[in-house]
DNA sequence: CCGGTAACTTTCCATTGGAAAGTTATGCTT
DNA sequence: AAGCATAACTTTCCAATGGAAAGTTACCGG
């Protein structure tokens, strides 16, 4: 087979910069319109139905129905396209963890849950290799997301100290390895787990549970650390 | 160019299974008689040189000096060839927390030492979708990895009361949230640290440190968990 | 010595990302 | 209102990949 099965057909969207629409519906038409976005949608659909490895350009560019090489004048490259659609991941993580807003704990669990829920973009999001790390969108998103973890808010100590620690954006040691160890923690566990590494040490679990339940007692094992 | 630059062409070894020598120098030999040796050293130095993304049967076998489907009678496919790599890196791994024998910080201080030290095969050890995970080498050694972690020797309880409850391989829940969060850390801290993703926190340190101090100090910001 | 089989090589193919060059439409300028 | 620069595409081409298939070579047990 050349594609067809492949072929979702992303529709074209219409948003000329100008509000002029700009033909009823010609089936198709050379310019599309609103390619990134027809791209990025395709992407996304490729991505949670069949893994990163399915996110090949071609297959991209056939289920938005344009040639294979229509995202150049838009991404660059392939990295560069995966790498906005990982920004959008990094978004949605840090959503995530806002959401959870509470105890570092559920915090921490948010992180672990959210990989879970969403393996495919979670190992999209960190996939250095396939993606365009440089990509201002990208950086934006993942700095964002740090500064999440490392934001002394969640901590016990009264909000005049932390907006004093945080000045400039500096940070001093303690502060930093306590960072680092949680983000560590958070982001190990949810390697491990939606990498299935958990799971011979769950199935020799003397009472067994899920893969969510024992992330969530090994958060619990460990002391506050934000 | 075809490949001239990455043929680095590792020597046959001569180890035929009989003590018989097969034939003092022959230039080339049709029965290559410990290829399969020789491309697990030829895909060692790619990986060391140029990371994973060369580990491609072709360039393997071409610094082989055979076809490049020699390696399919011995491995199967590349997954295969790979698997028994990220075996012996397994293997290098458990030895090194073994050499750290100590306190909980040091084994801890060790895998992502290690992890730093030899950042492509780290990589390529969890990289599940390069690698034959079935693969019986492979498996052994992952489970004699993640059991030096889950050692409860490490404790301070006595050795009797621990023997007691490893028994049968069985875990309760309360030990196994504790290898899972000191597993979770480390290989968290070890993927971000060799990623590059510590290092925008460590820019905006009052006063910058190493990766490697970072790394340490982050571990120390925890309470033992072992 | 000979036949079976494992270890290789050669050839072939589908798939990939990207470069290069051609085509089409858009919108800015005058 | 016309036309022209240019951005948005398509077509064609290429080198590289992993693997299947079929052909060769050499070892090894009888």
């Amino acid at each position: 087979m050349t594609d067809s099965a492949t072929t979702a057909s992303v529709s074209p969207g219409h948003a000329h910069r100008n509000g002029k629409m700009p033909d009823p519906e010609p089936a198709t038409r050379y310019h599309h319109g609103a390619l990134p976005d027809a791209l990025l949608s395709a992407a996304r659909l490729i991505l949670e139905r069949d893994g990163v490895a399915a996110l090949s350009l071609r297959a991209i560019t056939r289920a938005a129905g344009v040639s294979h090489t229509a995202a150049v004048p838009h991404f660059g490259d392939l990295a560069g396209l995966l790498a906005e659609l990982a920004a959008t991941g990094m978004d949605e993580l840090r959503a995530a963890l806002v959401a959870a807003d509470g105890t570092s704990r559920l915090i921490a669990e948010a992180y672990v849950f959210y990989a879970m829920d969403h393996a495919h973009m979670f190992e999209l999001m960190f996939r250095s290799d396939l993606i365009d790390r440089n990509r201002p969108r990208y950086r934006e998103a993942a700095s964002a997301l740090f500064a999440i973890l490392a934001e002394p808010s969640h901590s016990s100590a009264t909000v005049a100290q932390e907006e004093d620690k945080v000045k400039d954006g500096i940070y001093d040691m303690p502060d930093a390895a306590r960072y680092t160890a949680a983000w560590g923690l958070v982001h190990g566990l949810a390697v491990l787990a939606t990498d299935g590494r958990l799971d011979p040490l769950r199935s020799r679990l003397k009472d067994p549970v899920s893969r969510k339940e024992l992330v969530r007692q090994a958060i619990l094992s460990v002391p506050p650390l934000l």
